[in-house]
RNA sequence: GGCGAGGUAGCUCAGCUGGUUAGAGCGCACGACUCAUAAUCGUGAGGUCGAGAGUUCAAGUCUCUCCCUCGCCA
């Protein structure tokens, strides 16, 4: 039994996530765990909110809430909205809870220790109106450049060109408007990364198990160059920063920056899962971080989307190996390119796409589990359109799978009192799905282990048509009306591959397929990953076991329901 | 502007280090079947692989130029 630690990237607070974010990071991470459970590992999947830096603060403060009150109600719709994606979740813990802090002083004191950390004195724009420093892209003014009126302090959108925030001409507050800046000194802690650098690329070098993706985005980054990067802010929403335990003098208005402690968070949520749990056994946190308290074993997989390639590829490591302490890396990466909304971005503002939360308004968490891992954006950047949703939808799911479900048990259960027939042996029907599985299964182990969910959900289906075509073949009804017992092997057989079909579609559509699994009365300890005997999978319910047809599994998508959404959410027609 | 990804059947996508008649699902046409959510099963029609040039015995797959789309710019 295989240890495996998974995370997905951390979702920020301010707000629930759309579907591409779903898609691109905690579904995979969750398909991934649920697969590698079946397989009877020991998987530990750990995710958490990401909740410290200005744009929480802006957001509290845009809902005239405490930061703190704004985040745990955060906390708690986003943690709703994931349970209703029935994502599996070990712990899903909080950046700003206490492990985090402490770890997160914990390193910054290990880097300063080791020469990593130095204080530097920097000039930043003040707002005297909002009483904060702001961050560069929160000022805004005329660009010196092309005149462009409202170009960001760190780069005008009009010409492109990098700007500084005081070589903007008439600069405003962008959260105020104000026009009463003034630039301040103010003294920060700067992250060394470039005396790191080499050991990050042997890091990188020694990676075996990245995909092409996320090594040229990390080698991008180290042939550019590292900087040393400002690892403190001024801000009151935050992990304090301190010495000896101590507010750390001239420190005690700032706190870390949200990208230094925000990684640290997936260790930070494993002390909450631990102290949750007790904490004692395999239950202690540090036997799956730390490779000299029995980490060593332990393979630890990452799944982000491509715009967190970096911060996991270069900049977290620059905290890990930079504090030359024995904690676990990460070994595979998965990383997602964009799910996109008929081919365009996402939009709040433009009400264009989906949220997690609107989503499970319209239909259960399984149907866009499904479409999200069927059409996952892998390779390439994916579209999501209502009418590729709704024919992959209903095919899939409704006539390949659910029709299958139902017409087997029903059948069952008007011509064979609704038990699993013991009569008849096996014939040439039974010898060509057999065979079917014997080349399929193996193919979807294989997918899943290779973290390829498109192609690993393809083949899934191919196995739900594969029963439909075994039907035809075996045609238990016509034989019925000439030989009961012949009849009675196809019955059992499909019972069978509805059971055999639950087990598979766990991962993928886990709420529809512990319900088929229940229907058919298989124990929790059947429902495991185990592939190796086929003859005895088409033969494993129990003869005279009694089934109960499930109502439908899946209702189809109706084109007037379509036809609302797009109106609702955006579709073909943005303009229209 | 810089950087990145991509342009393959009507649609959404596979096609590894170049090598038999370029694949899948959906959609479409025709046929079969009737246990089933008018579901299912079978057969078939659809592509000069963005454009041009080059390397090679051989290119969707390598090189160059161009066109177009999308994203990112901490």
């Amino acid at each position: 039994m295989a240890r495996i630690l998974i995370t997905s990237a951390l979702p920020y607070i301010n707000g629930v996530k759309h579907l591409g974010n779903l898609a691109g990071s905690m579904l995979p991470a969750d398909v991934y765990a649920r697969f590698q459970r079946a397989m009877g590992h020991d998987v530990l999947y750990i995710c958490a909110t990401d909740e410290h830096g200005t744009p929480a603060e802006l957001a509290a403060a845009a809902a005239d809430m405490d930061v703190r009150a704004y985040c745990d109600e955060q906390h708690e719709i986003q943690k709703r909205a994931g349970d209703g994606f029935a994502l599996s979740y070990d712990y899903f813990g909080r950046t700003s809870n206490e492990p985090n802090i402490v770890l997160t002083q914990h390193f910054a004191h290990v880097l300063e220790e080791k020469g990593l950390i130095e204080e530097r004195l920097e000039h930043q724009v003040f707002s005297i109106d909002d009483d904060r420093f702001l961050p560069d892209r929160y000022v805004e003014g005329t660009c010196p450049h092309c005149d462009f009126e409202r170009a960001r302090g760190d780069q005008c959108d009009n010409c492109g060109r990098l700007l500084e925030p005081t070589d903007l001409k008439e600069p405003y507050s962008k959260i105020s408007g104000s026009k009463n800046l003034e630039v301040r000194e103010t003294k920060h802690l700067h992250l060394l990364q470039t005396k790191v650098e080499p050991q990050i690329r042997a890091w990188v070098d020694a990676a075996t198990e990245w995909p092409s993706l996320a090594k040229s985005i990390a080698y991008k980054w180290l042939d550019e160059g590292l900087r040393d990067r400002s690892i403190t802010r001024d801000l009151k929403w935050g992990v304090p920063v301190t010495r000896d335990g101590q507010p750390r003098e001239g420190f005690e208005n700032k706190v870390f920056y949200v990208w230094f402690d925000a990684p640290i968070g997936y260790i930070g949520a494993t002390v909450e899962w631990a102290e949750a749990n007790g904490g004692a056994g395999s239950r202690d946190w540090e036997s799956w971080w730390r490779t000299d308290k029995g980490a060593g074993d332990v393979t630890y997989v990452q799944f982000m989307g491509k715009d967190n390639v970096a911060f996991h590829t270069v900049s977290f490591p620059a905290t890990i190996l930079g504090s030359e302490e024995p904690w676990k890396t990460v070994d595979k990466l998965k990383a997602f390119n964009w799910l996109t909304w008929y081919g365009g971005k996402f939009s709040t503002s433009e009400q264009r796409g989906v949220f997690m939360d609107q989503a499970l308004d319209l239909l259960p968490g399984d149907y866009w589990r499904w479409y999200l891992t069927a059409n996952a954006p892998e390779g390439a950047d994916s579209a999501f359109t209502w009418e590729h949703f709704q024919s992959l939808i209903n095919s899939d799911l409704a006539n390949v799978l659910g029709n299958f479900v139902n017409r087997i048990t029903r059948y069952t259960a008007s011509k064979f009192d609704g038990r699993v027939p013991a009569a008849g042996e096996p014939g040439e029907a039974e010898a060509w799905i057999a065979d079917e599985l014997g080349q399929r299964l193996p193919a979807i182990v294989a997918h899943m282990e290779a973290m390829e969910f498109r192609k690993a959900a393809a083949e899934v289906r191919a196995v739900w048509a594969a029963g439909n075509e075994y039907l035809t073949r075996a045609e238990p009804w016509v034989k019925y009306k000439s030989d009961v017992d012949a009849a009675a092997v196809g019955v059992r057989t499909g019972l069978n591959l509805v059971a055999l079909f639950g087990i598979l579609a766990q991962p993928f559509i886990p709420e529809a397929a512990g319900r088929i699994l229940d229907a058919m009365g298989v124990p929790q300890d059947r429902r495991s990953w185990q592939f190796g005997d086929i003859a005895g999978l088409l033969d494993a319910l129990p003869h005279g076991h009694a089934i109960t047809p499930p109502p439908v599994l899946f209702a189809k998508i109706e084109d007037d329901q379509v036809a609302e959404w797009t109106q609702r959410f955006g579709g073909a027609e943005p303009d229209a």
